[in-house]
DNA sequence: TGCGCTTGGTGACCGCGGTCACAGACGCCG
DNA sequence: CGGCGTCTGTGACCGCGGTCACCAAGCGCA
């Protein structure tokens, strides 16, 4: 956990390229992000790490998924967009996890529901469709990766019940815990991820100024009174 | 598809039993609702259906899961309450369906995240954990599964963003479609449906009547223009 | 040094969804 | 019949989240 958490500058307009280069070797910490993988050994040889800078627009909504994606470092921001421009954050895969999206869409051969957006420089390598087919039948991946799944489930449910019962103001302070003291970041950028505007962010942050929780400026947001902050968060109801 | 849809009385603080009694017969609509347990005839006979009336409280927030259940006739309701007593749908299972939250919960072992409330007369077969788990190594069953655990994440994904995006008379609209042209319900039920409040269905119901889209009587509402209907419907953005 | 872009700050205004406190309407049952 | 519980109708009120139209501050860059 980083003690500064910083939202990178997001260039727009990159795309991934469609197909993986040349394989290059085994990178050594997949095994270790996803250890799971070491009873199929015969997968391994065709996981072309594939490294995208930040901004990278992964997939799109509606897009067929290319494969299962293994992040090896970096981090895949997941969102749906709404038709007037707003967007709304669903999660963000970091090595190690897996993205409930992609494997829904394999799963039921059907399009993708959401994006997925490099946040910072990643690389990561694809599992095609009919190899993750193949990995399912091993019993240790196939728990492994249920048990993701399932993880991500709950999280789901948990935003559709704060979509629908809290508060924004507890959306917020929620949304700036667990990442440090000090965040980088934009209001635009915390916006997008609760599925809100700019405005609302900004007369909501000087309403935490204002209360002494947190200390604001350009692209900043110190955190002073955690226990505060995290007492909003709490409060249930709207 | 029935032509008046009714919402049952369901009455209240019945509970299933937790351990199914003596396993009768193997029902035979079983195999032909659920065609992926054909390749599983071992299982079949610990598969003792169980019947409960409208209303029973299948399982509940934060309980255990007790196991698979494979619906072979009624419905399940399964919703998420708040804090001050609304509460929302995610999804009913209908025969031949799956439970995502049961699923969920049996791959990680974690409580369930949601609750289920039969909405009328019911009979399911439970598949134990372990069978589950079982079922899961048959390529077949683990596809079928699969398949429809994705179709039910695509509507969850698409229900956060009705609730984030959509308006509220739009998402009422679209939950009196479908249905026939008579809908036998309540103001309160279709609340709860939603996760809003009696008294705002009320208002917007009678919006609809005043614009000629429906008209009601207690306890129904029958469909005059469903054009019009499925064009507020359609209807993006709040 | 000046220009333009991104970010932040602000006030007026609005309407939707929600709350409250009722009061009638209807059905069930003793 | 009377009484009670559920369902529905209604009006006043409120505040949150959202929209709009700005402007100011900071930064990169030619």
């Amino acid at each position: 956990m980083p003690f500064v958490w910083i939202t990178p500058r997001i260039p727009s307009g990159l795309v991934a390229p469609t197909m993986a280069a040349m394989p290059d070797a085994v990178p050594p910490e997949l095994l270790t992000l996803y250890p799971a993988l070491a009873t199929l050994p015969a997968l391994l040889p065709r996981l072309a790490p594939l490294s995208v800078p930040a901004g990278t627009r992964l997939f799109r909504e509606h897009d067929a998924c290319q494969g299962f994606p293994l992040v090896l470092s970096g981090e895949v921001r997941v969102s749906r967009g709404a038709a007037n421009g707003r967007e709304l954050e669903l999660y963000r895969v970091t090595p190690g996890e897996m993205c409930l999206v992609s494997s829904a869409s394999l799963f039921a051969d059907q399009p993708l529901a959401a994006r997925g957006v490099a946040t910072c420089d990643t690389t990561l390598c694809l599992l095609s469709p009919p190899d993750f087919q193949t990995a399912l039948a091993d019993p240790a991946f196939r728990s492994y990766v249920l048990g993701l799944f399932a993880a991500r489930m709950a999280d789901l449910t948990g935003l559709i019940e704060a979509i629908a019962f809290q508060k924004l103001d507890s959306r917020l302070a929620a949304a700036l815990l667990g990442h440090g003291t000090t965040l980088k970041t934009t209001h635009q950028a915390l916006a997008d991820e609760l599925g809100t505007v700019r405005e609302i962010v900004t007369r909501l942050l000087h309403r935490f100024e204002r209360d002494g929780l947190v200390e604001l400026s350009r692209e900043s947001i110190t955190i002073k009174d955690s226990a505060g902050l995290r007492s909003i968060a709490a409060f249930q109801g709207r």
